[in-house]
RNA sequence: GCCGAUGUAGCUCAGUUUGGCAGAGCAACUGAUUCGUAAUCAGUAGGUCGGGUGUUCGAUUCACCUCAUCGGCACCA
């Protein structure tokens, strides 16, 4: 065995171990082993048990440091580790150094990790003061072997792999953070302490890492849309709302148009509902139920009232006034319903989740028949705009139905079957979630990640064959019987606020020109270009090109570190040079630099269609 | 809602350790400058130090409460 080789060789090797009273402390030397491939040090294979190490060592730094500590579970993750622990007095992260240093210490020991095999009662007398041990235990067969890691003090109940000693992991780690989490993530357990940290095979990982989550903060759309103008938040005011700045409503009408209109092709009527219902109508569609919590009510009047939270019951509500024979199926519902939920304080996150949002909602009322095509048809012109916006990497799971349903089951099975077959005909590569759907229906979810790699569902496609029963409406048939229709429920974007703040992120704020409220800046070098400048910026605007101007008196320069800052792409620079040649100077952020015509430039931008770049070169 | 951190000028942030007149840069405003691809110069103005209560001769600073934000957890029709 060669020296950087840092296999568990036990677990991999699975070798058949003597069940005895009597712990086990297995020396690797002394086992033989064949047929099994060794794992090296600064292998990618190795990290994800380095970081296992890493997790122990850090409960180990935490044991020696916090005797009454108890420790839950200790995974290794995607960039790290973590281990959750209990303490008497909570940890902060000002103690995270400490813990750190301490970790180093036992890295510099480099202790042999042993790997142990107990008999069930031995481990539950061992781990008699360890409750969530003890839990962790209680779920374990009697009969069974119990598996566990030790380095030097610290002794873990522990699935394992790891390595030969806590030398392997080496320094390349760094406790990132500590968070609140609930034991077995359910919130009427203990709350415990998370502590997270990051590790990698080389400094130059780790840095590359820590400059990752550096710059997730550079493009994060609270800080980007505060700079580029769109948005403004004032949680003092008004807690989980955004306010639009002139240039952000420009956006957010420029997509929601363009949605409009594509939605119109695809025979949607828009509609628009009221905002203030009465509680009644939620009490009827069961949502009062199950989602009160999260409802704004309150009397008005003397009427309970609520602020609608999502738009079904008022599209329910017209297909009731409008449709009544199965000739006018399937009837398309749209609208941009602007939806008040109250969410809990800890999950709003600036556009991303908030308290009030648009949603570029639909509906769909059709016959059982009907269903197939319809979704299918959903998901194509789902991925229609994604793509334009894009957006090629998207996620899409399929939620299946919940412990809390509502409606029989065989329905939801041919739901269920509906969806899924629609999502392979469309060639959606989609993963399934068990028991993540709505509760009166089964759903396709669509959705895209932020800058820190978190996931936001934006689009979702949702089958319902429950509001249409609670709220009782339906159509005739062709042979003259009353039958419920089918809903969907339809969302491409889902909340135009979380929408738009990850296409900020995923820009990194330079939108893409079809969309961008402002696609051009012109500038003056001096104050005698500034006629042509003006004829210039008169003619885009003309020609419906969203151009704004700078005369001032500043220097160039200033002004291209100005419009940078703001995310403008282009620069239309007119000087005494372009005076002269009657042409106009393009500069693109990245430095780029292009000479044109007048006619030339507005032609570009008439042939740009949903292009997110000029077609420049 | 939970754990931890944070809240000072429009924005980014010092200052609080040890209580004693509220600080800087950028932005804004005024004036000068007419400049060629990421910051022209000078001046002026701008803050109840998130809010409340307490301790104190005196609180941005200390204590308690509260609101909000950030990173996670939980929740997400």
């Amino acid at each position: 065995m060669s020296n950087n080789e840092i296999i568990d060789l036990h677990q991999y090797a699975n070798l058949k171990l003597p069940n005895s009273s009597d712990s086990q402390k297995i020396d690797i030397s002394k086992i033989q082993y064949t047929n099994m491939n060794p794992i090296y040090l600064n292998t990618e294979d190795a990290l994800h048990i380095l970081r296992h190490d890493a997790a122990h060592v850090l409960a180990q730094a935490i044991q020696e440091l916090y005797s009454n500590a108890e420790f839950g579970v200790g995974p290794s993750t995607e960039t790290g580790f973590f281990y959750d622990v209990k303490v008497s007095d909570s940890i902060s992260s000002d103690n995270l150094e400490e813990i750190e240093a301490k970790m180093r210490e036992i890295v510099n020991q480099k202790q042999r990790i042993f790997r142990e095999v107990w008999t069930y009662d031995q481990a539950y007398k061992f781990f008699k003061n360890q409750k969530y041990k003890l839990e962790i235990l209680n779920g374990l067969q009697k009969s069974e072997d119990i598996q566990v890691y030790r380095q030097g003090n610290f002794t873990d109940l522990c699935r394992g792999p790891h390595s030969l000693h806590t030398g392997n992991m080496g320094y390349n780690f760094k406790l990132t953070g500590v968070s609140g989490v609930y034991w077995k993530g359910d919130k009427n357990n203990d709350q415990m302490q998370r502590i997270y940290g990051t590790l990698w095979l080389t400094k130059e990982d780790l840095n590359q890492h820590l400059t990752f989550l550096k710059e997730a903060n550079e493009w994060d759309h609270r800080r980007l849309g505060q700079n580029m103008e769109l948005i403004h938040f004032d949680s003092q005011i008004s807690s989980g709302m955004t306010f639009w700045l002139p240039q952000g409503k420009l956006l957010f009408n420029l997509i929601s148009t363009y949605l409009s209109k594509l939605k119109a092709e695809h025979e949607y009527q828009e509609v628009s509902t009221p905002f203030l219902y009465n509680k009644v109508l939620w009490e009827k569609s069961g949502h009062w139920k199950l989602f009160q919590d999260n409802m704004i009510s309150f009397d008005f009047d003397e009427v309970p009232c609520v602020l609608k939270p999502m738009n079904c019951p008022a599209h329910i509500e017209i297909f009731r006034k409008m449709v009544k024979s199965y000739r006018d199926l399937p009837y398309k519902l749209a609208e941009f319903g602007f939806c008040h939920r109250y969410e809990p304080s800890g999950s709003l996150h600036g556009m991303m989740r908030t308290r009030g949002f648009t949603q570029d909602d639909a509906h769909i009322f059709c016959t059982a028949n009907q269903v197939e095509e319809m979704i299918l048809s959903c998901c194509n012109l789902l991925k229609q705009v994604y793509t334009n916006f894009g957006f090629e990497n998207i996620k899409v799971f399929l939620s299946t139905r919940p412990d809390e349903f509502a409606g029989d089951i065989s329905l939801w099975n041919q739901a269920e079957l509906a969806l899924e077959k629609a999502a392979k005909l469309a060639n959606l590569n989609y993963t399934i979630q068990p028991k993540e759907g709505a509760f009166y229906g089964p759903k396709l979810e669509f959705s895209i990640c932020d800058r820190r790699k978190r996931t936001w569902q934006c689009g979702t496609i949702q089958l319902d064959f429950v509001l249409p029963k609670s709220l009782d409406i339906g159509y005739v048939t062709e042979e003259g019987e009353i039958e419920r229709p089918v809903m969907i429920h339809y969302a491409i974007l889902g909340s135009l606020e979380r929408f738009i703040a990850i296409l900020i992120e995923h820009t990194k704020g330079l939108l893409p020109l079809w969309i961008a409220p402002t696609q051009i800046v012109i500038a003056t070098v001096s104050d005698e270009a500034k006629n042509f400048a003006e004829k210039v910026y008169s003619n885009l605007i003309k020609k419906e090109v969203r151009a704004k101007f700078d005369f001032t008196s500043k220097t160039l320069s200033s002004k291209i570190k100005l419009y940078t800052e703001k995310r403008i792409s282009l620069l239309g620079v007119i000087g005494k040079k372009e005076m002269q040649s009657n042409m106009i100077s393009i500069r693109k952020i990245s430095g780029k630099m292009y000479t044109l015509t007048l006619d030339e430039l507005v032609n570009h931008f008439k042939n740009l269609g949903t292009k997110s770049e000029l077609p420049l070169e």
